[in-house]
DNA sequence: CTATCTGCAAACCGTTTGCAGCGTT
DNA sequence: AACGCTGCAAACGGTTTGCAGATAG
């Protein structure tokens, strides 16, 4: 999918969700659909403000709340705590974070599924949600 | 090792390293070293007041630093983006951790070298450190 | 025209820092 | 006796909430 129907469409989903199209919101969502990597709310404020200067911060939160919502972004959770947004891609995704930059790259991981059968089995626990990522530093940051 | 003799270790080991032995710290050892699951600083500290009702919350803090400093626990991080710590065990373990009580079991999970390798390979990145945890609910909370 | 959305300000929460006094060594 | 440690209070940064005015549908 071309990156501009990527934004037509998440603008689309928004709509038929029953959600407002709105100048910020239009912005944060161009950022986010075709960035590289992931975004804090900081950095997409910032950016959205060189687009849409009247944009505060809070409609970024709420906004990328709205767009969690509706599956079309993810939250990246780092060593250092930090909430990244990055948009969401098909079926679950094991993910590669470079901890400078915040440089995502997705690799196809060994399907934790029957792992997390067997644990379940061994614990007693319901498993609801697994994280299997890799941080490193990107060949960018890296030279 | 018994319970007992692994808080004087960590006592002795917070001594070797110039630190100080007091009461504040003997108390959040003693809770930490023991406890079956991860606990949060606020816990800690709740907890921590009812054996020593002078400690503050700061100490709390700058104590599980050094803990963490001299590798004696390790931070946990969940969906929520909470931050607990846990006792940390030998090698590099990979966690099955309950979403209401933040008990923590431990797993033998695949070992996650070569696919790391694979992936530096495939990405130019430097790997680092990885996370795989399960995350779910405890037959306890479950009941 | 109405209900949602926006931005501001302020509240909020977990964490960190400055500092004067206390307690270990 | 000296220096690290403590607890209080206050600062701090990121996130959330209340509200009156703006705006999409």
């Amino acid at each position: 999918m071309q990156t501009s129907d990527l934004i037509k469409n998440w603008l689309e989903q928004l709509q038929a969700s029953g959600y407002r199209v709105t100048e910020p919101r239009r912005a944060i969502v161009e950022l986010v659909a075709t960035a590289d990597h992931a975004l804090s709310p900081i950095e997409i404020y910032d950016s959205g403000r060189r687009e849409y200067p009247r944009l505060g911060l809070v409609t970024v939160y709420r906004t990328l709340e709205r767009l969690e919502e509706l599956g079309l972004v993810q939250r990246v959770h780092s060593p250092d705590g930090c909430h990244r947004y990055l948009r969401a891609f098909e079926g679950h995704q094991h993910l590669l974070i470079c901890t400078r930059c915040g440089r995502v790259e997705m690799f196809a991981g060994d399907d934790l599924d029957p792992l997390a059968r067997r644990v379940e089995q061994a614990t007693g626990y319901q498993v609801e949600e697994h994280w299997l990522q890799l941080f490193g530093v990107c060949p960018l940051c890296h030279a």
